[in-house]
DNA sequence: TTAATTAATTAGCATAGCTAACTATATTTT
DNA sequence: AAAATATAGTTAGCTATGCTAATTAATTAA
């Protein structure tokens, strides 16, 4: 209870502190997280999308409006399934994602270089043992 | 930029994971959020707490009066400074919170209760780790 | 004692979440 | 094959959450 407690109140104040960058991509969050679906899990249907992001397909239907609007991303007809929209990051999306990501990752990258190289190793373990846990989820 | 990029989608996953316990509580997020500090780091200013929230002033007076129509919190005039407002919660606040946590907590505590001693012990050290990050994080 | 500063609120806008109801397409039943 | 059912997405309408600019009230500085 305790490790999950204070594991908990890291991760809280770790994406807060992370996410102060993306004021820089002039995006708003739930846009950028979808991007970041699109652009690292490739075209999906917009059903696809909303359950990724937990999110009822109504609200997806505006993320994805939004993307659009903006160049990000794009509706494609499915052949299969006329009833499907696929959804597709454009160049400009990745780029911009790439950048955003860029952002995010390369602070808390320089913050955890002022660790030493046996805390890094701690950090990294943890991480592999985090995701075991995340994947036995459901 | 390996660890950091990892530790911060093992983060995003797993906040999104314990969040799930939170439509239990019928209260929004950003309610829920400020809530905690309220009942954590006891009676402040409202500006003091959009602060704590990164949130600005405007988004945190509705925030508050939220949790006043709900009873979970309530505002104190400040006798030091009449432009002050102290907000604190309120005993229903605090249950209604603890609860939360508890789900939260014990859901997240639960998965952990799978790892082997051993993987626990190194997660617990990264947490004091990922704790002295945070620490020196502006 | 006026002027400047600070704390909070109000007003007005955009985004993001929901449910319920609707449209169009696919699938299953009869 | 026609009718009934199911599925994918959108639209409409509500609440909540974020912002900036402007306002009100109180405090501090000139």
């Amino acid at each position: 209870m305790d490790v999950a407690d204070r594991l908990h109140s890291a991760a809280i104040h770790l994406l807060r502190q992370v996410r102060k960058q993306d004021v820089a991509t002039r995006e708003a969050p739930a846009r950028l997280s979808a991007l970041s679906v699109l652009v690292f899990g490739g075209p999906v249907t917009l059903g696809q999308l909303a359950a990724a992001e937990q999110v009822k397909p109504p609200t997806m239907t505006r993320i994805v409006t939004g993307l659009e609007r903006s160049r990000l991303a794009e509706r494609v007809d499915d052949a299969e399934d006329a009833r499907r929209v696929r959804i597709r990051a454009t160049p400009k999306g990745v780029r911009l994602l790439q950048k955003a990501r860029q952002r995010r990752i390369g602070n808390l990258a320089g913050h955890l270089n002022l660790l030493a190289e046996k805390e890094l190793r701690v950090l990294a373990k943890s991480v592999k043992i985090l995701d075991s846990v995340l994947r036995e989820w459901k």
